[in-house]
DNA sequence: GGCATTTATTTGCGCACACAAGTATCCTAG
DNA sequence: CTAGGATACTTGTGTGCGCAAATAAATGCC
């Protein structure tokens, strides 16, 4: 198995990029802090947002989020417990528990939303040029299709 | 504050990034599961390695690696508890101890480092151009000194 | 129709980490 | 040389999450 090192570009992308990750993952997440909500409260509510009715099953909000059947469960209970989003049993097959918008949750999605995306801008898009974005996008969506390709 | 909604560009390049990083973590992280390490674990051997005298400061590695002091504290106690790692006290100043790579440490290091190279490649930079590397590099270079200027 | 299998969710348990407080040590001003 | 503050690390406590097991319900096979 003839593995080469890493080229300096290759090592100078993976230390900018590994260093840039959890810092940024920081910054936006106290940015989101004064909302009284986590980035992975925030997840939810943009996913149901964008859900038929407003909401969605426990399994495919936990593929959409990759997380966890447990780790949604208690995340849920976050969200549940402050009011933003209920729990709806399932007429048609009584396994499934829909995760549903609140009325609450769906203003305090409009009340941060902006905040948010002005976060994301500061913290990760600003220095960047047109040409840099769509490279990115480029970039990640070879990484997201490589990833999802090779399961082991 | 006029904050713009993302463009379609940006948001591709957001959304794909987002759903990359996640997936990526956790694949790199079960790569190196077959040697008993975590990927936190690999990060302290490699910038002891790097160090002069395998060795640094706690709170030097804990800002190195983003770690708070407790986080680190406990990260250790664990490669010290399978003999990769050893606390060293410093004779100059009482209060500091030091992170020591040992032998052990040294060598699992060794072993496991093709096999982390050859992960990175193959979940991360694999069907990228050297010129998508290279602009990864500025872009993530960007984003990190974006970063650590905007302190809040 | 009845039983094994698959699917959906929750609960028990453990790990990794952050924050705050505690302890030890060093430094500086007077 | 001593008091106050800064610095380095660890410990107490709580949170978020994964894995495995438990529960419940649907589905498929005979």
């Amino acid at each position: 198995m003839p593995t080469a090192w890493l080229s300096p570009n290759e090592m100078r992308a993976w230390r900018n990029f590994i260093e840039s990750v959890n810092t940024m993952w920081n910054a936006l997440g106290s940015d989101l802090a004064s909302f009284g909500l986590t980035l992975g409260d925030y997840e939810v509510l943009v996913r149901l947002s964008e859900a038929d009715d407003e909401q969605l099953r426990m399994c495919d909000l936990a593929t959409a989020l990759q997380l966890s059947p447990s780790g949604l469960t208690r995340r849920l209970d976050g969200l549940v417990s402050t009011g933003l989003v209920e729990r709806v049993a399932c007429p048609a097959d009584r396994r499934v528990m829909f995760a549903a918008l609140t009325g609450t949750g769906r203003a305090k999605l409009a009340e941060a939303a902006p905040e948010h995306v002005a976060s994301v801008r500061n913290r990760f898009l600003k220095g960047l040029t047109p040409g840099q974005v769509r490279e990115l996008g480029d970039i990640f969506e070879t990484v997201r299709t490589n990833l999802t390709a090779a399961p082991q």
